[in-house]
RNA sequence: GCGCCCAUAGCUCAACCGGAUAGAGCAACGGCCUUCUAAGCCGUGGGUUGCAGGUUCAAGUCCUGCUGGGCGCGCCA
């Protein structure tokens, strides 16, 4: 569903939004070296060097190695058999053929027949000037074309305070709205409550059971009763006659312990609204939080299963409705209705999803946990069956793997009934938003997590995310210098005196800046914020180790300026990528 | 038993649709503040990328088979 798509490595021929920039060719270098490599296999498709039908995939890395120079590309390897030549040689005669540009110092063969790029000055510089200029605009894209997608993500059941995996589901969910709202999407971010069910039935008996008195030992605690601590609190503040609001509702406790009904109510709300502290204090928002009763009330479970069983691929057998799952590719068969009359949980699943794709989201993004992984096929499934014209594989799914939580040296093992417990609000108090949400997402979402709290807590200095914004803050500290000691930042006078930005600190920035547009491309294209992260590390260690080499206050008026611009710029991109993350960049520390 | 995810430095993790000498942080050791924030910088040590094959000019990355771990496999959600 990923409509304009960028390669890793530009290809020429390939839909690639950069190439539509050639006219800016010094700002995106890698597509011009690419078109320019492409004219250079034209030419010597003439000389006949290459046959003529011969068409091959352009790639222009980033080097690893600064003495490899700026970019490189493997094209004299990969066309070597072609050619018939051996990659050395056949490198030699593209640098000789390659036309005439300004934008490059130095083209030289390496190792096995790579070809290094070194960037002219000019061309490394002007990323400079267009960072100032389209300030926070800088490395948003129009990618998306402003087509709808959805993500959705923590839908935490309302039984509970949100705990550190739902912390992990809300920071990368977030980062991913934030991602794909950068490259152009029309994002909706929403929540599912599954506020319907037997688990609610059985948080409104936890909740009766404590008003009257009861604790998870006494006899007739309800059997799967919700055992933690904060049951206490809902039935407390339920048996006071408070009023809880959440969202769109508001609910006041009514008191009776025997109205079983009213507790559920007022419990849902209880815990709706404590959940959406925990966002807030997170900095998560929602633009829709979508109830699964409301599914049941519009009669939308009903309509599906009607649809389902239209359709012909539904059974009865042993007293319960099934649906043919494994004729979309389930290992077998799923019950609907169960004995008792109930649908299971994949119905209103189905039926949620339905909704979704009738809302016109061409593009879902479901971000769960990969404990829940198995219902992809069943909901997948359900949509097919339905025949509504469902593309196969919709919608799109990002699983994050388990937190796995470390205090006091042990695993917390977190289980809601035995209320043994690490909240979200926790970890935001003891550790900090910014770190929190950091650790979270600086990860990719496949790799299993370990939150060590105490090491969060104690070494909370050494966090990778206070490196990042001490960056953010040793450049503004520079800013307020510079006007201190009157020789405030003259930015036209900066840009014309880029060229003297020739230390060996200078130019790694200056890479690292120009990649940063990428970045965000790539990173939303994977759907993987973690890439942001990494970035921001890397261009924070750039500047750190500038910072430490070049002093920026200088008396020589040119070279103050070019610095103070490139440091103004490095702040701004410092400041683009944090707000993908959803952390401060904060002026001083 | 079947399915999904994973295995990289002592620990936590990166590694750009396969590319050059696999990189950071933490931990260890040695240097750098009369000068823009030392929450920083510079340097040293640390690896058979779980094992065995295969594909390729080139494999941590792709394929196959093992081993080890996490998760799932309910008429729970």
């Amino acid at each position: 569903m990923i409509i304009a798509s960028l390669t890793r490595s530009v290809t020429v021929g390939f839909s690639c939004p950069f190439l539509l920039l050639q006219a800016k060719a010094s700002l995106f270098m890698k597509p011009f070296i690419a078109e320019i490599l492409s004219q250079t296999v034209d030419r010597l498709k003439a000389e006949a060097v290459f046959p003529a039908d011969f068409n091959p995939r352009i790639m222009v890395d980033n080097t690893k190695d600064k003495r490899h120079g700026d970019l490189a590309t493997n094209l004299a390897m990969v066309s070597a058999k072609a050619a018939g030549m051996p990659p050395r040689d056949l490198a030699e005669r593209l640098i000789q053929a390659l036309p005439e540009t300004d934008q490059i110092s130095k083209a030289e063969i390496a190792g096995p027949g790579f070809i290094n790029f070194f960037l002219s000055s000019s061309a490394q510089t002007a990323i400079v000037p267009e960072i100032l200029k389209q300030a926070a605009q800088f490395g948003r894209s129009q990618t998306g074309a402003g087509q709808k997608v959805q993500v959705e993500f923590v839908s935490a059941n309302p039984t509970g305070p949100l705990h550190v995996g739902h912390g992990r589901g809300a920071a990368v969910g977030d980062c991913l709205c934030r991602l794909l709202e950068a490259t152009g999407w029309d994002v909706t971010a929403e929540f599912y409550y599954n506020d319907a069910g037997q688990q609610i039935a059985n948080l409104a008996l936890s909740v009766q059971a404590r008003a009257k008195g009861l604790g998870p030992d006494d006899q007739g605690w309800p059997e799967d009763g919700y055992r933690g601590d904060y049951i206490q609190d809902v039935a407390r503040s339920y048996m006071a006659g408070e009023t809880v609001k959440a969202d769109d509702i508001e609910v006041t406790g009514a008191a009776d312990a025997d109205d079983l009904e009213s507790i559920r109510r007022f419990a849902v709300a209880f815990l709706r609204h404590e959940q959406d502290q925990d966002l807030k204090a997170f900095d998560v928002g929602f633009d829709v939080f979508f109830l699964e009763s409301s599914l049941y009330d519009e009669g939308k479970v009903e309509e599906t299963v009607q649809r389902l069983i239209a359709q012909g691929h539904t059974y009865e057998q042993d007293g319960a409705l099934w649906l043919r799952t494994t004729d979309f590719g389930d290992d077998k068969d799923r019950v609907m209705r169960k004995k008792d009359g109930g649908y299971t949980y994949f119905v209103p699943d189905v039926a949620y999803h339905l909704n979704k794709w009738q809302r016109g989201f061409k593009r879902v993004i479901d971000e769960q946990g990969a404990d829940h992984h198995s219902t992809i096929t069943r909901v997948r499934a359900g949509l097919q069956a339905l025949d509504v014209d469902i593309p196969e594989g919709w919608p799109d799914y990002v699983l994050h793997q388990m937190v796995t939580v470390m205090r006091g040296g042990e695993e917390v093992k977190l289980s809601k009934r035995a209320g043994s417990y690490v909240t979200l609000r926790d970890l935001i108090n003891e550790v900090g938003r910014d770190a929190t949400r950091y650790f979270l997402a600086a990860r990719a979402a496949t790799s299993q997590l370990t939150f060590d709290i105490d090491l969060a807590r104690s070494q909370s200095n050494e966090n990778p995310v206070y490196y990042i914004q001490y960056a953010h803050a040793r450049l503004c500290s520079v800013a307020r210098q510079a006007n201190e000691k009157d020789m405030p930042w003259d930015r036209d006078a900066g840009e014309a005196a880029l060229t003297l930005l020739v230390h060996e600190q200078e130019q790694a920035l200056l890479n690292q800046l120009a990649r940063y547009p990428e970045v965000v491309e790539l990173a939303a294209r994977d759907l993987e914020p973690h890439q942001i992260a990494q970035y921001l590390r890397d261009l924070a260690a750039a500047m750190h180790a500038w910072y430490n080499a070049c002093p920026f206050l200088v008396e020589e008026a040119s070279l103050r300026n070019a610095r103070l611009t490139l440091a103004m710029a490095t702040r701004q991109v410092l400041a683009n990528g944090m707000s993908l993350l959803g952390v401060t960049a904060p002026e001083e520390m």
